[in-house]
DNA sequence: AAATAAGTTGACAGCGCTGTCACCAGGGTT
DNA sequence: AACCCTGGTGACAGCGCTGTCAACTTATTT
């Protein structure tokens, strides 16, 4: 009950603990009944390796490193999710370290982490995925590392990302189709690069519609509620007032719906508002909000299991993997009211 | 820059590496002047001891694990957050693991997370606060560990908690107070054992008020959106429908929100609504919604702290720390309407 | 000044595991 | 028959640290 260790099993067992050892790590070239007769007696004393010894021994944790710095709870618990997952199936633990992707001392900090955790292996998400500091960093420390949706030397490490653009596209589209013709766009933070990635996919959809970009149109966000409202107070009050609009994240677009309300516009007879993320709130809001799902938890997934088959010695090829996002289709939407 | 073993410190500082363990492990009995060295060495070399290796050795992990299973993300950010700036800031790390609270193997699951990682220390929070299963195999174990918001057996162990019953009662008196007399409530899910005791302060407030408590205004929710929203069917088809409605969280508020919207009943002109959390959709929502905030973050740093003074030696004494929660007025709710 | 207590330091034996390497048996090759 | 493989196994030396305990130095007491 109270112990167990690779002794004891070895012991039980009638071999050595080398043996064991191999067994445990599912090591080949063991005969297949010396397996047998080993895992019985792990089976029969509840054996666990003790992982700061094997840690120890083995010059490797066992452990891989999260880091994020990401204010949206529900982005970093799906990642959090995706990656534990993965981990626990491999007999990996995670260890998470939230950060702050603006300070200074960023690079020094994930030295430290490296240094006195020996972790195995990083998870970069954004916008980590793309801190120079932190890339500087982990190229020289030679750990492996994947990220998640990077922009930024892509050639680096394996990574994971998702179509946003092309999703964006289709959003910005299929407002077009319902008829509008003035599309208000909220931009996401210019740190998070991928998410003001998102401004190309409505570009690119108003170009091909023969549209002509409106910079009034365009407002800088932050991704913050907040953020959302002021952009939604530039732009409904303009002279000649977007009939939709495009936030690229579901926060500010709850913000521009907020503001809608208060001004008694109605969504989404007088405005069509549509998000990005959607994230818990898009459908808790009212009316609920049209949005894009990324399939984070997938993308977590995947970058851990790109990671892992790199610490087995698997060289993974860089082309990386791309997982699509969808449109998901809510009431904030409609048809453009008739032209004023 | 590759290493660094406590070895070549002690070299570098000439003294014997059990001194340098000393002065790193902020032990008593070395002269100042000695320590001095080692510091200097230590900061020269750049020194970081390895875990494992201080693991091994000293048969303790400096890891404490945070258990968790609550469907709310921002809740669960939030616990981590506070429980690893308290960690950091001693020297320790967190393993995070989320699980289920219904699952019969559960107290299993804990004994293998125990046995194999050799955490330190555990840190429960709701509702697993509450899991006579895990609860027994902590017992056993002897492992230290804190609870946020126990319910049951609180001699067990140190433990942290809110004022929810008095917080769900000054907000229920308010309510009262501009004029509302028929007070729909929606009950959290009876595992959570602290959301559900919200309805004592409920019930108390209404007893005060001399409003007799009408079994058809109290409905079962289950802590989701979709069961505010089921609630508020029922409620709000009463022949004689209620001029408020209490929400045990935010979720379901926002639930009953929703309805009422779809309903076509206006917030908070004819119905007045309120919840409890302050979750971000708190705010976002529209109209922003009344509620209950809870200081999450405090009581993680809190039941943290606890723990590592436990595992310090130094006693903790049992009658744990009460924090307080504060009501947060927003535009949901407001004074009830002509009687009806 | 001698005796005792208190403070300071180091030698050394592990903690439980993995890496290295040596060894042995048996099957193929020349 | 001598040779080399190759698969299978174990002996053993650490990995880098802490606990124990003994030894030594410096105060404090008598």
């Amino acid at each position: 009950m109270t112990k167990a260790t690779i002794d004891n099993v070895a012991a039980l067992a009638g071999v050595s603990i080398k043996t064991v050892s191999r067994v445990v790590n599912k090591e080949p070239n063991v005969r297949q009944s010396t397996r047998d007769k080993v895992l019985k007696a792990v089976a029969e004393l509840d054996y666990r390796p003790n992982l700061s010894a094997r840690s120890l021994a083995g010059n490797r944790s066992y452990v891989l490193g999260l880091l994020y710095d990401n204010p949206s709870a529900n982005y970093v618990i799906d990642v959090q999710d995706g990656v534990l997952t993965t981990c626990r199936a491999q007999g990996y633990d995670v260890l998470i370290h939230p950060c702050n992707h603006q300070d200074p001392d960023i690079g020094k900090e994930v030295t430290n982490l490296i240094r006195q955790t020996r972790i195995d292996g990083i998870i970069l998400t954004p916008p980590l995925s793309d801190v120079s500091a932190i890339l500087e960093v982990l190229k020289d420390s030679r750990i492996p590392f994947v990220r998640i949706a990077p922009t930024l030397q892509k050639d680096l490490c394996p990574y994971v990302e998702t179509n946003d653009a092309e999703a964006a596209y289709d959003m910005t589209n299929q407002l077009i189709s319902l008829g509008h013709r003035r599309i208000g766009f909220v931009s996401g933070h210019p740190d998070h690069r991928a998410v003001s990635h998102r401004f190309e996919g409505y570009r690119a959809a108003l170009v091909e519609n023969h549209i002509e970009l409106d910079d009034d149109l365009v407002v800088q966000g932050y991704n913050s509620f907040e953020s959302g409202e002021e952009a939604a107070n530039t732009l409904l009050n303009l002279s000649a007032r977007p009939s939709a609009i495009f936030a690229a994240n579901d926060d500010m677009a709850a913000g521009v719906m907020m503001v809608a309300h208060q001004m008694g516009i109605d969504i989404p007879r007088e405005l069509s508002v549509a998000g990005y993320d959607d994230t818990p709130v898009a459908h808790q809001i009212w009316p609920s909000l049209t949005t894009v799902r990324q399939p984070i938890q997938a993308m977590a997934q995947k970058a851990t299991d790109l990671l892992l088959k790199q610490l087995m010695g698997k060289e993974v090829q860089l082309p990386a993997s791309m997982l699509s996002s969808s449109l998901i289709q809510r009431d904030s939407t409609g048809p453009a009211g008739p032209a004023r």
